[in-house]
DNA sequence: AGTACGCGTTTGGAATTCACAAACATAACG
DNA sequence: CGTTATGTTTGTGAATTCCAAACGCGTACT
């Protein structure tokens, strides 16, 4: 037979790999049966039946009547990554706080791997529970669309962004998202003379938000706060300037706060 | 050589164990190096080495300056599987109202595996932000020694709680945790009929806690909330009828909802 | 009732991957 | 400059994985 492995690609876990695509499976189609995951996993039915069996023994996986969803060991391992993460324990009261002032949602994000993660998210009391704020959570989501994703894009040296472009792309979200890269461009410099990014219904029609960066003690963008709103609560004096005051004052305190937090770590 | 697989033992995949192994091992000892996880886990360098690049690629794992830490991944999943639980769909609001009521730590717990599991935290004004809760969330905690756990046990039928008891333990935790599985029996008999149970510095020196039951549509007990103050906070009067009041209010509360959010989505 | 079918689980055995060991880089010391 | 400590790559035997096919079981259909 030939040489299958390439010749210079690193060596990787074919079984990991596998397993994860599974889960990915799982938590992307919710509730999928068995047959469901057969059909999608090119993998023959004894194959995949192992791999849930092993998977559901770890803790990763919970089958119950013949759906599987993905297993309470990740609350529990997620809960420890914000834990470790310096930026949510810098931030987290912070957020609390502005949430209050403001009565919108506030999210405290971090970019990883191109796209944003949200590490901790704080509803004030005008914001009203909505199932797009939780699946927001629930993946990646892109960079060029969102106050927080562009108010971190626009400390990246300007290689770094257009790799994320290369790999990411500017995907649509609405008839405002920007689409081209040099119109990105032109915003992500102004958003770094201003000190604070604004998504003007750029990721979902309906909703505005404004988000501040916030930078690590090496000059790093960690990650960054934002207050979501829907636009008839959020216009005039108060999207230009009341909230913005806000947003970047809230930044600059976790800013403050993660100076002193990772100084003591590495005491 | 001998047929090392066993003879009925049900086949797993061993990469898989051995990836969930390493990601524990991560978990339990933080931010450890290269060598911390080789001395660990019985594997050769290389071994450790190749799992590690694929986790990483996964985003499982991240590497930063010769350090190992769980990825952000976790953190999306762990959402995922937080939203798509109905008890916290069903009890999240509560839970925040309650903590507001008591202005203490109000917990939203629910039982994976004879231990348990934190669904939702809300943090009341008084309450302090403490590293303990932090760490709570992390790992899966006793059932025998928290109110939740208590409140919870109580609902189940006598086996079971006899083979939680032979599969964990009832580790002492302080001088006051109970130890002997007799004096558990007679106190779950009690909290099933006063419908809380108690906890009274029995998982921490001087903290209280109060819970309740949550059961499911079909009877069973689905979860659990709590109240957990410093005994200083919750004594007399408030330790042994305000509370226990607003805590029972709050688990029917969330009943309710429950049957609702159950009935909604198998409509 | 009988039978065909769908669905999930188990099993034999060939093919591939895994994992050890040892060699190889690279950085950190004296 | 040699020596140690630490991390990465590679060759190869041994063990695991994975397909295919068979099996069990409950259900729908005739």
């Amino acid at each position: 037979m030939d040489d299958s492995r390439q010749a210079d690609a690193p060596r990787r876990i074919k079984s990991v790999q596998t397993a994860s695509e599974i889960l990915a499976t799982i938590q992307r189609r919710s509730d999928p049966t068995f047959g469901d995951l057969c059909d999608e996993l090119d993998a023959s039915k004894g194959t995949v039946h192992t791999y849930l069996a092993t998977l559901e023994d770890e803790g990763f996986v919970v089958k119950s009547d013949g759906h599987y969803r993905l297993g309470f060991r990740f609350v529990t391992m997620g809960e420890t990554v914000r834990n470790e993460t310096d930026l949510y324990r810098a931030g987290q009261l912070e957020v609390d706080k502005l949430a209050e002032q403001t009565s919108e949602y506030v999210h405290l994000t971090v970019s990883y791997r191109g796209k944003e993660v949200t590490m901790y998210e704080s509803r004030g009391d005008n914001a009203i529970a909505m199932d797009y704020h939780l699946r927001m959570r629930e993946a990646p989501q892109y960079l060029h669309c969102t106050s927080t994703g562009k108010a971190m894009l626009s400390h990246f040296n300007e290689s770094r962004v257009r790799d994320i472009i290369d790999e990411q792309g500017l995907a649509e979200q609405t008839e405002n998202t920007i689409t081209d890269p040099e119109h990105l461009f032109r915003e992500l410099e102004q958003i770094r003379e201003q000190g604070y990014a604004i998504n003007d219904e750029e990721e979902l029609r309906g909703m505005r938000s404004i988000g501040a960066p916030i930078r690590g003690v090496d000059g790093d963008v960690s990650g960054a706060v934002s207050v979501t709103a829907p636009t008839s609560r959020l216009s005039g004096e108060r999207f230009h300037t009341e909230i913005p005051e806000l947003v970047m004052q809230a930044a600059n305190i976790i800013e403050v706060n993660l100076e002193t937090t990772v100084f003591e770590r590495n005491r």
